[in-house]
RNA sequence: UGUCCUAUGGUGUAAUGGUAACACUGCAGAUUUUGAUUCUGCCUUUCUAGGUUCGAAUCCUAGUAGGACAACCA
């Protein structure tokens, strides 16, 4: 029996609707601009937008808002698309805001004639200074009062070329004294020649996002046409144009952007880290962006969770990274497998295991999950363990190893430490145990009981495999606040190091998800190859361990 | 010195005029062959001032605070 979730207002306003009779069902669209990767901001607006439609019963378009030639590119539609496919989504129409062009043209000569809309030959500096600010009403320019006839002569002859870039523009009549900036006579078409990613050369008129997206959302037939709070003012000329142009009443919603602490959201200030080289691309590990997270290890189910669990309002908010974390952890704990690997080794000599055996013992893949079965594990006389699981003179509340106490290493035997070996550096270099062949995991009848439980590999059947740490890439709460991106950036956001596996991860394959015991969660990267396997880090496992000791400093 | 949006624990989100709750975080404990997981408990909340009402987080008014708006970007 679960619990009634309760709704947020945007699933209130359908329920609503559908109760009224409004609809029967409805359509929503997610409408990215191609000239960007994906990140987790947009992830909510997929997550709200397809899961909606899912909810409701309706449909979800596809619907790139490619009104803006210069700055949009095929590459990034072929992002978005699998992007969104990961996410685990699929759209019912992959539509382009292009394939409308002719339909727009043709509305905005419905406006001319409705003697709503007037060619501008003023300057942008002109018409910025003409439009007044906020508290100050813009005045009309001569232009304003064009007739008919010669506005549509002047329109055809901006779609025919005969104008630069800048020379004329459309503009929509409004107000220019409008309390509402945008309603203040807003340019609806520029002059761009420029070349369309879609429709090549065959424009060199382009229009305005107020004059494509409503339009398609109405084209399209879309319901609920949800984006951010800061289109709350479009929304007014969002409705004029469907009114003027007696098309389907279209409805625009906005809702509140997702921000997440020690990362950054805008799509230009992750492009100025791709070009600037603060990272290695769209789809370096540390990036927000969903290729990023795909490659570091994040799992669609994850992010849909967090995205469920942020909920959907209208007020600015700032989620702690740390529910991202909990969320992939909550999802990775049940899936991955289980590999001991050690980072940073120190050798453990058995000084009372039979020199040259050797046997292979066995170990849960996923005690979360016992249909994954067991890998095997090869012992010998010599073993790696992290050097932090030992101690010279132990902490207080430290129970791994020291001289003289006992730990038990994980599905193996209980060791107890005798001697160790320093460097003439007086770092430590080698463990002198002794193991207690009685106590074999599954057969132990030692009697012995330890709490330390430490993770090993055999020396001899180590594997060196190069491990990618990952931190936040910023050092700050809110990178936002800082004014230089650089100066806000986390200087050691990526560890590079070798560490030891054991035989099992040389099987690894890039659809795996293992936890390395005690350590944290990894996959492999994509740079990986069979003679070099590369892990990255998703993150890390929780370590109360840390916790505690940083307390004491 | 305009218009619009928003205001609930540290962070998010509920409560839809009738006992302020859930998750994350934090803290304490239990269990544990991962100092993980799991489980238990605890801390901490309605921006301010008026008003309406038997009763207000919720409705009204004013204030305060934060955000948005003056691109031929979306």
């Amino acid at each position: 029996m679960a619990d009634e979730k309760s709704l947020h207002f945007l699933e209130e306003i359908v329920e609503r609707d559908l109760k009224e009779g409004k609809y029967t069902g409805i359509a929503t669209r997610f409408p990215p601009e191609p000239n960007g990767y994906l990140h987790l901001g947009h992830a909510k607006s997929i997550c709200l937008n397809f899961g909606l439609a899912l909810k409701y019963g309706g449909f979800t378009n596809l619907r790139f808002d490619d009104t803006n030639p210069t700055t949009e590119e095929t590459e990034y539609v072929e992002s978005i698309k699998e992007d969104v496919r990961w996410l685990g989504y699929n759209w019912a129409n992959e539509f382009y805001a292009s394939d409308y062009f002719e339909q727009l043209y043709t509305f905005a000569l419905r406006l001319i004639d409705k003697g709503l809309a007037y060619v501008d030959d003023s300057s942008s500096e002109d018409m910025a200074t003409q439009k007044g600010t906020p508290t100050k009403p813009g005045v009309a320019n001569q232009y304003r009062s064009r007739s008919i006839e010669e506005n549509r002569q002047l329109f055809t002859d901006m779609r025919a070329g005969k104008y630069k870039d800048g020379e004329k523009v459309l503009r929509a009549k409004i107000d220019m004294a409008h309390v509402n900036m945008l309603m203040r006579d807003p340019v609806i078409y520029r002059i761009k020649h420029a070349h369309h990613h879609r429709t090549g050369d065959a424009w060199c008129i382009y229009p305005m996002y107020d004059f494509a997206h409503g339009q398609s959302d109405s084209i399209e037939k879309i319901t609920h046409s949800i984006c951010t709070l800061e289109f709350v003012p479009h929304r007014e000329l969002y409705d004029w144009c469907i009114q003027k142009l007696e098309i389907y009443p279209s409805h625009q919603y906005e809702f509140a952007r997702l921000n997440v602490t020690y990362t950054v959201m805008s799509k230009r200030k992750l492009l100025t880290l791709v070009n600037e080289k603060y990272v290695n691309g769209w789809d370096d590990p540390r990036m927000p962006t969903l290729s990023g997270m795909r490659r570091r290890g994040y799992t669609p189910e994850s992010i849909r969770e967090f995205c469920d669990k942020i909920g959907v309002a209208k007020r600015e908010n700032l989620i702690d990274i740390g529910l991202l974390e909990f969320c992939v952890r909550e999802h990775l704990n049940k899936i991955a497998l289980r590999r001991m690997v050690v980072f940073n080794p120190i050798k453990v000599v058995l000084t009372n295991y039979p020199e040259g055996q050797e046997e292979i013992l066995t170990s849960e893949n996923n005690p979360e999950d016992p249909s994954t079965g067991v890998r095997e594990m090869p012992f010998g006389k010599e073993l790696f363990i992290e050097a932090d699981d030992f101690m010279e003179v132990p902490a207080k509340k430290y129970f791994r190893l020291a001289p003289g106490q006992m730990a038990r290493l994980k599905s193996a035997f209980i060791i107890k430490c005798d001697t160790f070996v320093k460097d003439a550096n007086g770092s430590i270099t080698e463990l002198h145990c002794t193991y207690v062949p009685e106590s074999r995991s599954g057969s132990d009848t030692s009697g012995l009981s330890v709490k330390g439980v430490i993770h090993w590999v055999s020396a001899r059947h180590a594997v060196p495999v190069e491990v990618r740490q990952y931190d936040r890439l910023f050092r700050v709460e809110d990178p936002a606040l800082i004014g230089e991106l650089a100066d806000a950036l986390h200087p050691d956001s990526i560890k590079v190091t070798t560490a030891m596996a054991e035989p099992a991860l040389q099987s690894a394959t890039k659809a795996d998800r293992f936890q390395f015991m005690r350590t944290g969660y990894f996959c492999l990267d994509a740079d990986a190859s069979e003679k070099k396997l590369i892990f990255n880090r998703t993150v890390t496992l929780k370590d109360m361990w840390a916790k505690e000791t940083a307390k004491g400093k």
